[in-house]
DNA sequence: TATGTTATGTTATATTGTATCAAGTTGCGG
DNA sequence: CCGCAACTTGATACAATATAACATAACATA
């Protein structure tokens, strides 16, 4: 299950409108699948955690919920989020108290995150070789795995460079 | 985090009074060793945490000290934190916003944990198998790894077999 | 439409973590 | 021993993150 180098890293592309809006009917179409609701305002949610090009904190959402929406509080995120990361729409990444889009939300996983601590951008692996590592690992001390929480820092790609530019110049 | 659980320090018994005091024994030599000042307060500190037998909250730890010195306030804890988990003597669990003891502190290393979430303990694990299937795994991401955060929630042995119990039963 | 279920609104509060500046302590060169 | 610099702690205030609890609204469907 490797996934092609860089992936998550590359600047912007210029259909992004468009990708966002294919992802979100992938998104309405896994829902419906399961019977779970697909509310405007968790779709709105959805929308906001992908459009941000790096991990987001509910506050975050919340403070662009309430441009426009009159009520929205706290819980309002909170709920839509729960909801979003049951369905594996979202992921949450512990270390940094924030929520980034899943890549894959067919696939059922727990992410496994690189994040640059320079740009702050946030990549999902998803690669087998680190659960079976966890896997056989926890098995040998007779502990069941569930849920995993994978996430490195590090510096990515881009940033590395930039480094070196710095350090030459 | 929920407290309850870790309400009312267990009194020591005299295995781990022996124990601990081997192991301030060792956390005073390391930080000796590089020059780190580990005061009475960072030593304090210290101990609380090896003695909660579970991942322990900052406040948690703030409450035992309050009923020990007069001015004791969040920061006291942090910062004595900050300085065990330079020293790594002691982690931080992003997962739970908790801090536990290292169980090796002489070897540098970010943590890997066995969390229950049955019974809340949490075993460290130190599997090089697991660091390598990860770096591996960023570097062909062309991504350059530092910390670690790996945090494996599932049932300890002592959990499964309780449940196999109440499953018979 | 009556009814149970799920989702959202609303207020309040709990929990976790930092900023800031003052005061005390320690190590060290003079 | 004195004075200075660096480090540590005290103390107050506040920021950031997350949940409890209860009311209302929307939905599904018999």
């Amino acid at each position: 299950m490797n996934r092609s180098p860089n992936e998550g890293f590359p600047a912007e592309d210029h259909d992004h409108r468009h990708c966002m809006d294919r992802a979100l009917e992938r998104a309405a179409a896994i829902c419906k699948r399961r019977g779970a609701r697909l509310t405007d305002l968790r779709r709105r949610v959805l929308q906001l955690v992908w459009s941000g090009h790096k991990p987001l904190g509910a506050y975050d959402i919340l403070d662009a919920l309430r441009r426009e929406r009159r009520g929205a509080a706290p819980p309002t995120v909170y709920r839509a989020l729960d909801f979003l990361a049951a369905q594996g729409l979202v992921h949450r990444i512990e270390s940094l108290n924030c929520f980034v889009g899943c890549s894959d939300p067919e696939l059922p996983h727990s992410g496994q995150f690189l994040i640059c601590t320079s740009c702050g951008s946030a990549a999902e692996l998803n690669d087998v070789r680190i659960d079976d590592a966890i896997r056989d690992s926890a098995a040998e001390a007779g502990f069941t795995v569930g849920r995993r929480t994978i996430e490195v820092d590090g510096l990515c790609p881009h940033c590395q460079e930039q480094g070196r530019r710095d350090g030459d110049g």
